[in-house]
RNA sequence: GUGGCCGUAGCUCAGCCUGGUUAGAGCGCCGCGUUGUGGUCGCGGAUGUCGGGGGUUCGAAUCCCCUCGGUCACCCCA
């Protein structure tokens, strides 16, 4: 190794270059069109919030208990870097009070003290909705519907949709305590961990991935089972809008999540083709009291979070969302000294026309060794012969090479008709 | 936070087990063949404190210890 980088990228960060930031771009602009098309509207907020933001997510949650990156600023304030998209908007919604429903949508990073591995780091990048100041169960198709369409935009094809409902504050501490009985009974059959744990937060051990919980909560009851009347209707909604728009979904009676805040409906798109434990692409849910916790008027809500690097990983996997053609049609070679070139290639960007050239006075031969390896189209050249002339000469780069000579003056209106 | 694996050129890696001449390959990069022309081909070139520190030894990329970094997995999540 050279002399050893003083600095690197932080663990669990990485940077993204070109070329292959050129997916991420794309990735991005394809969900801005599904969220505009849909009549959301772009909310950009603070990377950093007072740490109370996150901490009325529930202190349940590992993200808010050991996972996020807390601080003092210089003035003392207590702040923490959001460790997740929601709780930020509900703040920003609390605080301005904007008409509803209001439907937002962003993308924009999250901050995780976690140990890195592949598909998970301490900075990831999340695209995600929400909407709030509506319990209509049509919101909820929407906001699955527009994570599905992404998926399936971007050509992916082994997304799976698991879907439940954990009921809301009337039916659910009900069945929290039916199932902690059921749990309390069999306590031996459990995992380790959750053998100690499992009174505090019975629905977790629905999610525990360990065959002994998994074995003993096989027949444990099911909150689908025990809805009450409105969340079981509203359930049912949401399952008949997302048969009209053919969405695939498995119900998942184990699907609780992470975050405390939850109610009703939940979702997670899992994407098969990832052969890593991190395979969850994206997911969300109904929040009907989190904004009552941060403070506002009662405000039912939805949203999801779809993870950007796991989104790309999955891609990988099934070889889709090919990276675009990177670069400029054209490139400006100049062998009398760079001047032509810095003429030239402001002409024709002025013109709307997408151009490069070489610095540093290269040879006309390593000049063009740039321009083919560019991916440009067409290679503007000018030697002391074109100047004197006034003419540039024009050459094709992908073909024969055919080349032409057209008067300087000319060469932008040419050059659009040869792109064209 | 716990555990497994891996650190040799910009990248991918060989060499390490069985210590011994100036540490290699492919790709990439730069130059030349072609003082006005890329893509193919040929020739030439640059870049390594062999992650770092210590130890064993006449001698360490190679063996031992520590450390740092990366990676994968657990937990949890996007």
């Amino acid at each position: 190794m050279p002399p050893a980088p003083p600095f690197r990228a932080p663990s669990g960060t990485h940077d993204v270059l070109p070329p292959e930031s050129a997916r991420w771009e794309l990735l991005v602009s394809r969900f801005a069109d599904l969220a505009h098309r849909a009549g959301f509207g772009l909310v950009v907020g603070p990377l950093f919030e007072d740490v109370g933001v996150f901490q009325r997510l529930g202190e349940g949650t590992d993200v808010v208990r050991k996972e996020m990156y807390v601080f003092e600023d210089r003035g003392g304030r207590p702040l923490a870097l959001r460790p997740e998209g929601t709780a930020s908007v509900v703040r920003a919604f609390v605080q301005h009070r904007p008409t509803t429903p209001w439907k937002v949508w962003y993308a924009a990073p999250s901050f995780r003290y976690e140990r890195p591995q592949a598909g998970r780091y301490r900075q990831h990048h999340q695209l995600g909705v929400e909407v709030l100041g509506s319990d209509d169960p049509d919101v909820d198709v929407d906001v699955i519907a527009l994570a599905h369409d992404l998926y399936r935009s971007l050509g992916l094809r082994q997304v799976t949709l698991a879907l439940n409902s954990i009921g809301d504050r009337a039916c659910r501490p009900d069945y929290v305590d039916l199932l902690g009985t059921y749990l309390h009974e069999r306590t031996e059959q459990l995992c380790g961990e959750h053998r100690q744990r499992a009174g505090e937060q019975p629905l977790r051990v629905l999610d525990c991935k360990r065959p002994e919980c998994r074995h003993a909560t096989d027949a444990a009851p099911r909150m689908l089972d025990h809805l009450c009347g409105a969340c079981a209707a509203h359930f049912e909604r949401v399952r008949e809008g997302l048969d009209a728009l053919e969405i695939a979904y498995q119900l998942e009676s184990r699907l609780v999540r992470g975050f405390d805040y939850y109610t009703r409906t939940t979702f997670e798109f899992t994407a098969t083709a990832l052969a890593g434990a991190q395979n969850a692409v994206g997911g969300g849910g109904r929040y009907d009291g989190l904004v009552e916790q941060l403070g506002g008027p009662p405000t039912p809500a939805i949203g999801f979070g779809i993870g950007i690097e796991r989104v790309l990983l999955a891609c990988d996997a099934e070889a889709v969302l090919t990276p675009p053609a990177a670069g400029v049609d054209v490139w400006v070679v100049d062998a009398t000294g760079g001047a032509e070139a810095r003429d030239l290639s402001w002409s024709l960007r002025r013109a709307g026309v997408a151009a490069d050239r070489g610095f540093d006075e290269r040879s006309m031969r390593a000049q063009m060794k740039l321009a083919d390896r560019s991916g440009a189209s067409l290679a503007l050249i000018v030697g002391p012969e074109e100047r004197a002339r006034g003419t540039v000469s024009l050459r094709q780069l992908r073909g024969d090479g055919a080349q032409q000579v057209v008067a300087r003056d000319d060469v932008v209106a040419r050059v659009k008709e040869l792109l064209a």
